[in-house]
DNA sequence: GATGAATTTCTGTTAATACTGAAATCTCAG
DNA sequence: CTGAGATTTCAGTATTAACAGAAATTCATC
């Protein structure tokens, strides 16, 4: 890959400052920008070249990406070091990252919830407190319920779904009398 | 409001902390939290005792959850002071924060991938990153069509379409025949 | 198993963000 | 108007997170 158009180097940063606001550190987003655009896997170096930071943060960035499961290492042939590849299926990346966050910071937060219903005999949980904490865990668990559905129909499926929007209702009516 | 319980402590600061994960000071996230729990709208110098943070940053706090729309201002019978109170109704709650987020980072995102799309012309956009920022904005704008849809449905309604889940499929099937 | 390239880990530095306390401003009763 | 309480703004400080560069490790090849 050669060096960046300035339309892939505004979308790198974007998506790096996007990244920002939504608690991802931005050489992580921008990383994985860089290989959401590129045809080709590509090699640590490059990426420190075309990004313009430090080799060893695009190791540490390259490592917080397949551990969320988006990017992968693959290999070249003749080329011994390791290349980098993005899954380039936005919707699957979406699904992936919102399992992801669901996982690490939505299922310990109803975790947390449900046992602090739990324990509202021992320790001294006031009427008020827990009605609070009932409603969230029931907003939790309604919509990761829905989620955990959804998010396993076929890409297919759910664009169709989606594209119904408002529809829905009035066929989900049709359909049952 | 009394001291704190061990229990709303501990709410408290996983709220707290759950923000940070998401781009919001935890302060502020902090100060949302308690006030979700208070039965009555507090003082911001209550609020200031109770989380052990500087009087100013409660004040720009507060400022910053009005802002969003989730915490408001009230007078209290016989005290000069403002108070502040939450939406205690949870998925009001989320709606907002949904819709302001959608508003602030999603909408900028897509109308820059407009752009850039539009852009291709005149600037040196290649077949390749073309193909990928195309991908990326039919996924916003289907994504965010549907939100904006089924955001306006009153509560009651999208509860129990949620709680449907995969059964709306084989619903959708049926009643189209 | 030695050599050199590639990669990761670690530590100190830098940059960004959050926070405090003081000062300034606002508000309103008297 | 005046003054006390309440609130906000702001400039400096502290904390946290991000980053670079060096050192250590791994890996493949001979």
């Amino acid at each position: 890959m050669k060096a960046l158009t300035s339309i892939q180097q505004k979308f790198i940063l974007h998506w790096g400052e996007m990244g920002t606001r939504w608690g991802i550190n931005r050489t992580v987003a921008q990383v994985h920008a860089l290989l959401y655009l590129s045809p080709d896997p590509l090699p640590a170096d490059e990426i420190t070249t075309l990004l313009g930071v430090a080799r060893s943060n695009v190791s540490t960035s390259l490592k917080e990406l397949q551990g969320w499961g988006i990017v992968r290492l693959v290999h070249v042939m003749g080329d011994k070091r390791d290349h980098f590849e993005s899954l380039h299926d936005v919707w699957e990346m979406f699904r992936i990252i919102l399992d992801e966050r669901k996982r690490r910071e939505i299922d310990p937060t109803r975790e947390m919830l449900r046992a602090t219903l739990n324990a509202s005999a021992e320790e001294g949980l006031d009427e008020f407190t827990r009605m609070r904490i009932q409603e969230l865990s029931d907003f939790m668990e309604t919509s990761m319920a829905w989620y955990t559905q959804v998010s396993r129909w076929p890409q297919s499926v759910l664009t169709r779904f989606l594209r119904l929007g408002d529809q829905v209702l009035s066929l989900l009516k049709g359909g049952r009398g």
